[in-house]
DNA sequence: TCTGGGGTCCTAGGACCC
DNA sequence: TCTGGGGTCCTAGGACCC
């Protein structure tokens, strides 16, 4: 299977349509003012020789790239371009298509020269979109998505169970895909350092460590084992949520409530849309500086806004009243249908 | 230098029941 | 009076991904 990411996604489609920004350093990020509190969504690659790469603070990389272009996201445009390069992806002879996000998917084929084919998307996607992307190859999910990495920019690469420890067995645990800067710690502190050691660990060893299901799994990804099955059954979501770090932190328990209650509103916008009830609400509350709650229960199913924001209110009740509150975010989780419950393994975040 | 916003899944512990 | 063992449900927190 092939595992498709667009090259500086965000930053490509800004620079498609003002080409005079071609070559120059790109950041974009918030509301595009590095005087706000925001971070980086995407740096073109001039921006990243300066040092900048995303969820850094804007703040940040406005001083380490002085003359960046500095832009505001613009999800719908992004939106747009997306669906353009997967309905490309999708027009492949033989393809299953598994979107992964706005820039990147796996594209399950049948074919006996996968690099033949994968240049054959790379030139359709051009063609079409006007945008470049890498391609990894790899016998399983996880060794096609790792091989992308070796393929940046514009190129592709492949890994298999033939080349897999020769190519990552030295490399540290933290470049897996579902390894982060936590878990590469406690691996660490279990002598576990590198992508082959993580191969042989001992099962019971990672068990006791992260969990009976966890556990098992790093070590599968350390043998770029798992699944081969590129599923393209369109993504039902659990719920939806919004949330929003103020400028100034708020203090006053009316301006909360109010802002409680926008938040709320978009979120009944999106889950009205999907036409499932509604089973459950969270609150998620940031105070400075840094220290968060989140408070969440349970609901009859129901579809009526006022019982929603009923049972939200009983949660705005908890948040501490002498505190300055930094982020707040609202969420609501819906009925699954019956056909998306269950048989999944742990992707972390993956779709 | 100081950390957005949208998600998903796993784990642990308490409550409760038989 | 003191108390096993198994199961389920719920909540809070943690970790990861794009």
């Amino acid at each position: 299977m092939l595992h498709v990411d667009l090259d500086q996604f965000i930053a490509a489609v800004e620079v498609l349509r003002r080409p005079e920004l071609a070559g120059r350093p790109v950041i974009v990020g918030g509301r595009g003012d590095p005087t706000e509190r925001a971070v980086v969504s995407t740096a073109s690659y001039e921006a990243r020789a300066f040092g900048v790469g995303s969820g850094m603070p804007l703040r940040i990389a406005a001083r380490k790239a002085p003359d960046a272009v500095i832009l505001p996201v613009d999800a719908p445009t992004y939106t747009a371009a997306s669906e353009e390069v997967m309905a490309t992806l999708r027009a492949q002879p033989g393809a299953v298509v598994q979107v992964l996000g706005w820039d990147e998917a796996f594209l399950g084929v049948r074919t006996h020269d996968p690099e033949a084919y994968a240049r054959g998307v790379q030139r359709a996607v051009l063609e079409r979109t006007r945008l470049h992307c890498s391609v990894g190859i790899g016998d399983t999910l996880v060794r096609a998505k790792n091989a992308t990495d070796f393929g940046k920019p514009r190129g592709l690469f492949r890994l298999t169970a033939d080349n897999w420890l020769e190519v990552m067995g030295d490399r540290p645990t933290i470049a897996l895909w579902g390894v982060g800067s936590k878990i590469s710690k406690r691996l660490a502190g279990l002598g576990i350092l590198i992508v082959s050691q993580l191969a042989e660990a001992d099962e019971a060893v990672l068990a006791a460590e992260f969990g009976p299901r966890m556990g098992p799994w790093y070590r599968q990804l350390g043998r770029g084992d798992g699944s081969a099955v590129v599923d393209d059954t369109p993504w039902v979501a659990r719920g939806h949520g919004r949330e929003t770090t103020f400028q100034q932190d708020l203090a006053d328990r009316g301006e909360i409530e109010r802002a409680v209650r926008d938040l709320l509103a978009q979120v009944l916008e999106d889950v009205t849309a999907e036409g499932r009830p509604v089973v459950g609400v969270g609150l998620k509350v940031r105070y400075a500086p840094f220290l968060t709650k989140t408070f969440v229960h349970k609901v009859a199913p129901t579809f009526d806004r006022e019982t929603v924001v009923a049972e939200t209110m009983t949660l705005v009740d908890r948040i501490e009243p002498d505190r300055p509150v930094r982020l707040l975010g609202v969420r609501a989780e819906m009925q699954m249908p019956d056909d998306a419950r269950e048989g999944h393994t742990p992707t972390r975040g993956g779709r």
